[in-house]
Parts: C-alpha cells; sequence; structure tokens
DNA sequence: TTTATTTTGAAACGTCCGGTCCAGAAATAA
DNA sequence: TTATTTCTGGACCGGACGTTTCAAAATAAA
C-alpha cells in the first residue's frame, strides 16, 4: 500500500511491490493474481482506514470538529504525497471503474463524517457545507503538491472555515 | 497537449504523440529533443491559454465574476479529464521540480486572478478568500473525476459560495 | 526414511518503452 | 541536369515491464 501511495499505480513496479514485501515473484502472484488485484486491495484498505482515523478525529475532537477533520484531510499522514485515494482517482478513474467506484464510496464517507458534526441550525444547507468543507480540503492538497508551505495553507483552511460557518 | 491531458505524461507513450502529431520519429527528435522536452512547452501552453481564459471569464461575466470563475474551474473545457495542470501536479510535483514550478504559478495565477474580482470590503481577507475559492473548485475536480454529476456539483459550488461571500 | 505437498529463487517469455540510426526520397541550389 | 542539403519511414537498440514456468529446496505426511 505504501508503495503504491507514494508512487501510483503505473509508476510501481513489480519490484518494487515484491522488494517491499519481502515475497518472490513467484508467491506474490501465487498470492494476489495480478498487479491489479493487490492494487484494489490496498486501495480498499486505505479507505477504510483513513475514514476509520478521520471519524475517530471527528469524534475526540477538543472543540471545533470541522476544523480537526479539514486538517487531518489537507494534512495526511503521507505528508507531501497528500492522500492516496485522491492520487489514483486523478490517475485511474477517468479510465478505471472500478478505482472510481471506491473512490466514490470514499468521498462519500468522508462528506457524511462531515455532515454528522456540522451546526443542524439551518438543516437544509448541512449536506452543501459538508461537500463545500471536503472540496476545500481535497483542493488544498494539490496546492501543497505544487509546494505551497503548509503553513499558510492551514492558515487558509482556518480562514475559509470561520466564513463558512458563520 | 491534448493527449498529455488526456492520458498523463507516463501512460502517453511516443506513438501517442507522433500519431497524434502527424510527425515520424525523426521528425520528432529532431523537432523536441526528447518527450519531457515537449511536455513542458504543452504544460506551460495549457497554462497560459487557461489563464487567459480565466481572466476572459472574469471579465465578462454578467453578474457574479467569482461564480463564474468557480463554475468554469470546476468544469474544464477537457470534460472529465479535469485540469491539466492538476493532475500532472498530482502525478509529477513530488519528484519533479520543473512540473512543481509551473503548477505554483498557475495556481498562483488563479488566485491572483480571484482576488482582482473580490469585493475588498475586508481587505486582510482578500487572499484568503482567493485561496479558498481557488482551493474549492480545484477540490471539485477530484468528485468529478470519480464520477459525481456535474450539476450536484455546481449546486454545491453555489452554494458554498453564496456562504463563503457573506 | 520415504513420499507427497508446498514454497521458493531464478531464468525466461513476449511486449512495449524512449531513443538512435541510416538508406533513400524529396526538396532545394548550382 | 546535376549536386547538395534536408527530411522521413522504418528498422533497430538496450532495457524494463508484467507474467509464467519449473526445477530445486523446504516442509509436512506416511
Amino acid at each position: 500500500m505504501k508503495v503504491f501511495w507514494q508512487k501510483g499505480f503505473e509508476a510501481t513496479s513489480l519490484d518494487d511491490l515484491t522488494k517491499a514485501m519481502g515475497l518472490s515473484r513467484s508467491s506474490f502472484y501465487s498470492a494476489f493474481g495480478c498487479k491489479q488485484s493487490l492494487f484494489l486491495q490496498a486501495l480498499e484498505h486505505y479507505s477504510k482506514n483513513g475514514i476509520r482515523n478521520l471519524r475517530k478525529v471527528a469524534d475526540t475532537a477538543e472543540d471545533d470538529a470541522v476544523d480537526a477533520m479539514m486538517q487531518a484531510l489537507s494534512d495526511p499522514k503521507g505528508g507531501p504525497q497528500g492522500c492516496m485515494l485522491i492520487n489514483c482517482i486523478t490517475e485511474l478513474a477517468p479510465h478505471d471503474e472500478k478505482v472510481a467506484e471506491i473512490g466514490r464510496r470514499h468521498l462519500e464517507n468522508i462528506e457524511e463524517t462531515f455532515a454528522k458534526v456540522i451546526d443542524p441550525e439551518h438543516p437544509e444547507t448541512v449536506r452543501d457545507k459538508a461537500s463545500a468543507y471536503s472540496s476545500l480540503a481535497i483542493g488544498t492538497l494539490a496546492l501543497r503538491k505544487a509546494g505551497m508551505p503548509a503553513e499558510r495553507i492551514a492558515n487558509t483552511l482556518k480562514q475559509a472555515k470561520t466564513i463558512l460557518s458563520s
């Protein structure tokens, strides 16, 4: 999973994978069938784990859960390589329906997690707000990849959120 | 440019390029030197053209320039393949400083174009608002690639913008 | 120990990659 | 009509790719 995360699907070779897993080629193929099959499993694993973490962030946030979630999303564990699912959607979704499907589910889970912690004072806007928060956080991933300093991104996010939640 | 836009850098082969350009391999190499050189020129071309179009959208918008810009950004000419520069940043920026640099310039130009049309009632927040609008529009590109219907995205954007500009 | 089963490393397969090369066609100049 | 330069199609290069194969080694069963 980590190798795919770092390099993407196409740029990851069988040698990269077997080396990282400490497996011979024959064992690899008898265990996973093909490169793509392992990749899809890695994607699913990443998504499940990521959503679980995000929910934990939402549940254990001290003051502002929306804030904490946006920070977590815009500054994922992978560092500068961003969110594995966004990377894979960008690289593959238009040509690979399976990846697109996993991506859609992931994004919907993010939105839903936002929706749960948004102040339901105006219930008719909760869904759109959740969608806006998601898009905002996801958009900053691109800024970060291009080299914008994390500090400035966090600041922008905070400001935007302040305005959005008013 | 179109081929790189559709398939990304790695997935585009020399055959793809020469076929699309109607050029022989020899002519290609004597004209461009290598694949990467053409790619960088294509990226620059895309950026220049994209920013020019965005400024035109900003200048000729009937009622709400911010709105028009966000719609234009989130629904680029390329259709489901999104924005070429965001795609390339996602694929290459962490490992290719030249691409990262072009990407940074492009994003800064987008932000600056937003900044110019934002109501300067609170000048200290203009920059952050511009950054937020950019991130929002860019973020929706991922949703779209995963298959979310364009209509729902446009709606979310409109709502978010209404809240953000209040 | 002998036999049967599973796991392994390494080599090989066919294909495609980016890039080079060169004989000859085409265009230009003398 | 020649002589010279410029261009081009297609063969070719070494290497990397994902995948298959298979004999030998390790393990388990008898």
